[in-house]
DNA sequence: CCGCGTGGCCTTTTT
DNA sequence: GGCCACGCGG
């Protein structure tokens, strides 16, 4: 058989991965070095030359939209040749895993997901129904210690220092959310990682046969893997599977939740016989850019080291634009961008890359005033919108009573005389008798002590969810069944019979409109939706597929990547993408890097890879940019040029707008980190008192002269930023 | 139950 | 500055 489409076109280091014989690999693949390509083609040689067959094969992503572009790759490289492969995200194999099976991971058949969103909530009622302060025990961080706890694969009674009585307090809040998940038969993201895990641990038998099938994994963006995810692969693996991972330790930006990358070095220790294969040979940028890149991310410590090159052009230098505030680094970016499109360039070439969403809006302002298309990335995303969580809400009640999540939210969705009062009276019933929400619905309509009218309205409720499943033709035994209605039909007839188009067409907040065309548009969405072939093997209804497809695969965010718009997004979502030309903006201390990762190295150096992430964004021309002022959280705040700028070689860039200035220091010595560091008044960790707050501690400073200001950690008052010309702060 | 005023907070994001 | 959660008054 030809297989040289599988080899051609590749460069020594590729082929060599592509090729390479029995055994673990980890291929250290750096921006733009062909990462995707290797993959594809790796699988095609096991495949046809290797003669493995494609059901033995596991390749695991971290997104969908990683999956889906590996599935289309896959598909365009050996036709007809992928049946029976499974190219997924984690969190979507261990669901199918779930899925097949639920009795032996202690679930019940019909589970369902929960998404960040709503098992915020359900936290949110658990730390009250444990009578706990909200003030001392936030939910949101409720929310990621259970998740963090979750991620380390750790359950209550694993974790230490329970003694403490902080942490005992969250143990308990764990333990209360983990039964209401049980009894409700929900699942959030990271325990379905968990369980699928446990379930391997606990049950031989099962673990066995994904062993002997799954031979050959292949991890893509493997230095974004967690910890559980790590022993996910680990166990799979087993000592008979052979393991491929491709990352770039030099790209790990994702460790503040939970990745670790070192679980790269790990990799190698614990994969007996593991071989790296580097992929330096970079197809993407000028070499004036990698050549930036490289001397950017070179100040990073703990390397497993690797230096892109490339063969093609030097290319432009880096212009380097100094504004004066940030409405003028808009003004200036927004030029530049009009400058290229009059060239006969697209909008879609320019990409505008910063490291907080909240900077989107300025430049978002201009390009509306000089009327430039763009879109923004990020932000709310198709199923993660009210309305459509709302319309959902009803079709998962009338498919499980027991799902507590969505009763809260359908119960007064468009408001039917359920008040707080009321559902306060339903939660503790609920938790008395441990009943789900529902349960204590139909005992507090028939023995309940609530007034007539709040009676009434439940027991209209309780009506209303019976009739919409009957109306479904689900499974409530009657004899003489109406047909059952398709997926689109059921959502159709909830979305009018509920009142909740209803009630959003008579929203007068502004958005109504929206909103319903989203509600119709999900009516569309459902009609074209098919079960996958692994839905229908796992035994899934349509509506049960459905939500798990809704809560997996959370949608596009707004507008179409194919329109031709300038590209606007943050730097972490820009991972993975390029651009022609790269707007990187907002390069200032305290911005980015970011005030908090200032304090510690690790968190510096996660900074620096993003730096590094954003410079290899652009193939052909890298705009960098700072505002010496910018209004930040309602106060104009001064900022020194980002330390980042300094490590780009200064024969590299192009400085536009030579400052005029003497008072200033010259080019170098402007950067933070470099040489000169402008003198504060106080020292970090310096003891001051204060004439209100009392004693304390200075921890962070930022700004400088008039506007500096410092973070002091008072005894008692907790922690306050204080101008410091103000404050009044003296030395202790 | 809704609308409005106030106070606190404030990186990054996928599943 | 802007968003969101909460509390009060109609």
């Amino acid at each position: 058989m030809d297989v040289s489409h599988l080899l051609d076109d590749l460069n020594e280091a590729q082929r060599e991965a592509v090729s390479a014989s029995p055994g673990h690999y980890l291929i250290l693949a750096g921006a733009g070095s062909g990462k995707t390509r290797v993959l594809t083609h790796r699988i095609g040689w096991l495949t046809q030359v290797e003669r493995v067959p494609p059901w033995a094969i596991l390749a695991v992503t971290f997104t969908n939209k990683a999956a889906g572009e590996m599935r289309a790759r896959l598909d365009g490289l050996i036709p007809g040749g992928t049946q029976g492969l499974t190219v997924g995200t984690f969190h979507g194999i261990a669901h199918r895993l779930l899925r097949r099976h639920w009795r032996e991971a202690g679930l019940v058949e019909g589970f369902q997901i929960l998404d960040s969103d709503d098992q915020q909530r359900l936290i949110k009622r658990v730390v009250a129904g444990l009578g706990l302060d909200e003030a001392r025990f936030p939910p949101r961080q409720a929310a990621w210690q259970i998740n963090q706890w979750k991620d380390e694969g750790k359950r209550p009674d694993g974790i230490e220092h329970r003694d403490h009585p902080v942490t005992r307090t969250f143990v308990e809040i764990y333990k209360a959310y983990e039964q209401q998940c049980q009894r409700a038969g929900l699942v959030d993201f990271a325990e379905l990682l968990l369980r699928a895990h446990e379930l391997w641990l606990k049950d031989p038998q099962v673990l066995r046969h994904y062993q002997d099938r799954w031979r050959y994994l292949l991890i893509d963006e493997f230095q974004d893997t967690n910890t559980l995810q790590y022993a996910w692969i680990r166990v799979l693996a087993g000592t008979t599977g052979q393991a491929f991972v491709v990352g770039d330790d030099d790209q790990a930006i994702y460790g503040w939740r939970g990745a670790r990358v070192e679980n790269v070095q790990q990799f190698l220790n614990d994969f007996p016989g593991a071989k790296t294969i580097r992929l330096e040979q970079n197809y993407r940028s000028t070499s004036t850019i990698l050549n930036a890149a490289n001397a950017v991310i070179a100040r990073n410590g703990g390397r497993l080291g690797k230096q892109l090159w490339t063969d093609g052009d030097e290319g432009d230098r880096i212009a380097l634009y100094a504004a004066y505030n940030e409405q003028d680094e808009a003004r200036f970016v927004i030029e530049r961008i009009r400058e290229h499109i009059a060239e006969h360039g697209n909008a879609r070439d320019c990409a505008i890359l910063y490291r907080s969403n909240a900077q989107s809006r300025n430049f978002e302002e201009q390009l509306i005033q000089r009327n430039l298309p763009y879109r923004v990335y990020g932000g709310l995303r198709f199923f993660e919108r009210a309305e459509i969580k709302d319309a959902l809400a009803y079709l998962r009640l009338a498919a499980n009573r027991h799902d507590d999540a969505a009763f809260e939210r359908a119960v007064n969705t468009p408001p039917r005389g359920i008040g707080d009062r009321t559902l306060d009276e339903l939660r503790r019933r609920a938790r008395t008798e441990s009943s789900s929400m529902w349960e204590a619905a139909l005992n507090e309509v028939s023995t309940g002590s609530l007034a007539g009218r709040a009676k009434n309205a439940v027991r209209a409720f309780i009506g209303l969810i019976d009739t919409l499943q009957r109306t479904f033709g689900g499974h409530d035994g009657g004899g003489d069944e109406p047909a059952a209605l398709g997926l689109a039909e059921q959502i159709e007839h909830a979305i009018v019979h509920t009142g909740l188009r209803d009630f959003y067409e008579n929203d007068k907040r502004g958005n109504g409109e929206a909103r319903v065309e989203n509600l119709d548009e999900l009516v569309n969405v459902a009609s074209r939706f098919e079960m996958t072939p692994e839905d229908l093997d796992a035994g899934l209804n349509e509506l049960s597929a459905f939500l798990s497809h809704a809560a997996l695969e959370a949608g596009e965010g707004q507008g179409e990547a194919w329109d031709d718009c300038v590209q606007l997004m943050t730097l972490h979502s820009a991972k993975g993408l390029e651009f022609p030309i790269v707007f990187l903006v907002g390069m200032e201390e305290g911005l980015f890097p970011s005030q908090r990762s200032t304090e510690e190295e690790n968190r510096l150096e996660e900074e620096r890879r993003l730096a590094y992430v954003g410079i290899t964004r652009a193939r052909r021309k890298l705009y960098v940019s700072h505002a010496e002022s910018r209004r930040m959280h309602g106060t104009e705040m001064l900022a020194r040029p980002s330390r980042f700028l300094g490590e780009i070689p200064p024969e590299l860039i192009d400085e536009l707008r030579p400052r005029v200035q003497v008072s200033r220091p010259a080019y170098a010595d402007r950067f933070a980190g470099t040489s000169i560091e402008e003198p504060l008044p106080v020292r970090l960790g310096q003891r001051v008192s204060h004439p209100k707050f009392g004693e304390g501690t200075v921890v962070s400073a930022e700004g400088a002269g008039a506007h500096m200001r410092v973070q002091v950690n008072f005894e008692g008052e907790g922690s306050k930023w204080l101008v410091y010309a103000y404050a009044n702060l003296t030395a202790l």
